[in-house]
Parts: C-alpha cells; structure tokens; sequence
DNA sequence: TATTGTTATACTCTATAACTATA
DNA sequence: TATAGTTATAGAGTATAACAATA
C-alpha cells in the first residue's frame, strides 16, 4: 500500500468514526426529547426561538425548506407553545413562543443538556483539545466548492 | 451562569460542531457515490461487501432491518452487481459480489476517497489528534447503557 | 416582478407484521 | 420451536410546485 493509500485509509477511518459519534449524539438528543411527546423536528425549532424570529430564517437555521417550517409552527400552534406574529413588513410571519412554549423550551434545554452528553465522556483536557480541530473541520471549508446542497 | 452550566453549554456546543461536520462527510459521501446512479444505503452495501456476507450480517453492519436488506439485495441483482448465493445452512443466503459488482465496488472506493474527505482538511498532526478523542467517544459507552436503538 | 408563507402532493428511508423455508 | 429471508404496508421526514398576499 502506498502512502498516498495509508493517508486516505486513515481518513476515511476517522470520518467513520465521527459519522458515529454524530449519529450516537443525534440519538441521545431524540432521547432526551422523547419524554416531552414532541417530534424531534418540532424540539430542534422550539430550541432556536431564544427571540421571536421569521419562520424563513428559521428555515434556514434548520436548513430545511420553508413549507417544512410552515408544519413545524402549525405543531406548535397546536400546541399553544408559540404564536405567528405579523412583522413590520407583513409578508413576514414571526414565530414567539408563549410562555407555555418558553417554559417548556428551558425544560428541554435542560433534559438535552443532562442525558445524552456524548461529549461529557471526555475529559476538561480531552474536549479542550478536540474544539479547535472540530473547528479546523468546520472553518476550512472553501465555501466555492461546496456546491449546492 | 455556574461552572456546571458553562461545561454543559461547551459540551453542547462541540456536540453541535461535530454532529454538523459528520453532516457534511455523509452529504459528500452522497455526492461522491451520486455519479455511479445508485442509491446512498446500495453503496454503503457494496462496499461492505469485501467477500460474501450472509444478508443477516450486513444488516448488522448497516445497522438496520433485515427486510431493508432485502430490498438493498434485489437493487444489486437487478443491476447484476451481487448474486444471492445460498449458504450451508440452507436458510442462510450470501451476497457475492459478481465481476461487475467487484469493478462497480472498486471504482466506488475510489471517489469516495478521493473525492469528499473532510478529514483531508487536517493536517497529519491533526489527525493524529482526532482519532484517539474519538476512539474514546466511542469505546467509553457503556454497553449496558444504551438500551434499544 | 420578487418574496413570504401556505397547500397539496409525492418521494425516500426505514420499520413492523405476517409469511415461507429451513433448521 | 426458532431463525433467515421475503412481502406488503405504513409511517416519518422532507422536498417540489403551484398559489395567495404583500412588497
């Protein structure tokens, strides 16, 4: 085996690796989520309403299409977790959470932060560490050559 | 905010970083194997096929259903890449890959190493560094722990 | 005309349950 | 009775296209 060989082997290796780190996370977190009875989709939006915000930016905060959104706030609604509120521009529909929403949005806060903390099998030394290579991973993207997806 | 919320938000945030970039290595998987016109879990398929595995193996290795294996099984005959071989346990079938499928599953291998490797972004010393963090994000789950997934 | 959100619909991925054949 | 694989089907998640209201 070449050099050039051993290099992409010992690449290929480690994304493997960290696809399952991902995944084992992305599990965790739909664990912790579960006992609340809210789709995951549903949890992942509910986190990201600190501020009432539009539900395109939303969409793009999620990275999803916005008539997946539209579902997503018609659960909520549902729900009485969250209200559309017409902004400036009226086209514009901002999702707010009531306060029933912003109540249980700290108590998912909470259970995502307790149960499921992959990361909290490392070390303080160990997680110092693997911060800045994830952020190598993340930053060192040529943003050209991603290509549409 | 207290030390334990401070460790909680930073673990939450390398989760978030990692679960992202394990993200982007499965959509250039994607886009590697794309070319090839078969679906995303077919390739994964081929490529474990190194030498003839029982259907029941491989949905452990894919991790998933043996009746989603079926349907992986029926796509690679179809395409004449694998052929259900029967077992000594008559009950067991192997996929064997054909000479078409070997050549397919060669080329495969190629793209996706060449193509797509998010680990290339790290220098060696980097990647000398990641992969015992993730060695132990993986082997330090304890097996008892992790109940039905 | 371009943009936000909505609706209807369709597609992909994957599992469950019931079944056949072997053991 | 238990296991390997198959079949039919159903559900979750998500996108596409056409549309309404507003800019």
């Amino acid at each position: 085996m070449t050099d050039h060989d051993a290099l992409f082997d010992e690449a290929h290796r480690l994304t493997r690796m960290l696809v399952h780190v991902g995944e084992e996370a992305k599990a965790d977190f739909a664990a912790a989520v579960a006992p609340f009875n809210i789709p995951v989709g549903v949890a992942r939006a509910i986190l990201l309403l600190d501020a009432p915000a539009p539900m395109r930016e939303l969409a793009g905060r999620l990275v999803c299409d916005q008539s997946y959104i539209t579902g997503i706030a018609d659960k909520l609604e549902e729900r009485g977790l969250v209200m559309r509120v017409p902004g400036e521009d009226r086209r514009i529909k901002l999702l707010a959470l009531t306060s029933a929403g912003t109540e249980l949005r700290d108590r998912i806060a909470g259970a995502v932060a307790q149960q499921a903390m992959v990361m909290l099998r490392l070390t303080d030394a160990e997680r110092a560490q693997l911060g800045p290579l994830l952020t190598r991973l993340l930053d060192s993207v040529p943003p050209e050559s991603r290509g549409t997806r």
